[in-house]
DNA sequence: ACGGCTGTACCGTCCGGACGGTCATGTCGA
DNA sequence: TCGACATGACCGTCCGGACGGTACAGCCGT
């Protein structure tokens, strides 16, 4: 450890963030190239680095998948964590958190996760992270729920929601979705005073 | 012109159906292979045809994937117009078609139609077809539906349904998913008096 | 305070294998 | 004998990833 500057650990890191870069680029090629067409190749030219260079950070195709999948749900967690937070322990928080952000994704036109379709493709097991957070939430919708079976059908609208951009399924329109949104919350009850 | 033993055909024609063979092999394969591993070798082999046979019945590997999303297409529109002849015209007939329909499969224990992913894999442009199914379906569910925001909801149900079986995350157990289909039959009203 | 050593970040070439697709060659049933 | 159906060897390309550089920064004995 050297003694002195804990700050600043810039030196040898030409371009900042090469590792985001490539994440991006990779997310980017599956979305428009097909999920099973991300070749490093690819990644590596539209992440303006070196195949070498790519090697470098994910020593193997596999697990770039991984931190594609990682870092989508260390996202969503965040994302969610902050808006539980928000609204203390009150009735179907959770629920409500996982409504509210999928609303605010639908309304920055977030572009969908693509990096989980990639990582599927190449291999089912790299969903399993996947598998255990859903589990996981779904519990906590159903822990702080009024009533079980409404957490789990907010869970699997929410599901189905996402699975239509996931597949590239535009199927419901703004409208329609805006009707579901409003139903649930309704559903969920009256929300506990957000002010700001 | 021997007509004796149409029952044996080991010879040329060695099976009958190697169409149906080779779209179950590729199934198989994109299942416990990962939707984006099915090599036509590999799919050849496990339908017991050659890959030139392969080649002849699909002429490229597009064509098998369309062949498989034509295929699970046809079979859902099937099975949803006989339920939903069963019950006539009735209110929320096409919805509640769509739910009996989810809730056979899941007694049958059927087999998610992996072959979707595969053909996602590929190119996302291979889903069209069920981006204007589904749209259709919704449609239909809507124009029947004593509340078009349910019928978009319990579509939803339905997706999110798919999507854990499709991605291979069974996050949902058996209670759940009980729990949810009467939650959901409750709010299409009561069914029209179905006999047999 | 300098020259060597080590560690980090990145580059670019190369190879072996996998995979999609072609083709000349059967083999039956009619 | 014709043509539908099937075979399996073969070709060309693409891709993962191994490997051997390069450049630069800090530490270190002297």
């Amino acid at each position: 450890m050297s003694r002195l500057s804990v700050v600043e650990k810039v030196s040898a890191a030409p371009q900042r963030g090469a590792r985001e870069r490539i994440l991006a680029a990779a997310e980017a090629l599956a979305r428009d190239s097909g999920p099973g067409n991300i070749a490093l190749d690819a990644v590596a030219a539209k992440a303006g680095v070196s195949k070498g260079g790519l090697l470098y950070h994910f020593p193997t195709k596999a697990r770039l998948l991984e931190a594609l999948v990682e870092q989508f749900l260390a996202t969503f967690d965040g994302a969610l964590h902050d808006r539980e937070a928000q609204s203390g322990g009150a009735a179907n928080s959770t629920a409500r958190a996982y409504v509210d952000i999928m609303v605010e994704e639908q309304l920055c036109h977030r572009p969908p996760p693509s990096g989980l379709l990639a990582a599927l493709a190449e291999n089912p097991d790299f969903l399993a992270p996947v598998r255990r957070f859903d589990r996981q939430l779904l519990d906590r919708m159903k822990a702080s729920a009024s009533d079980p079976v409404l957490a789990v059908l907010v869970f699997l609208v929410m599901h189905g929601i996402k699975s239509g951009q996931l597949l590239n399924t535009e199927t419901i329109d703004a409208g329609e979705f805006d009707g579901v949104i409003a139903r649930l919350r309704e559903m969920l009850g009256p929300a506990p005073a957000t002010p700001a």
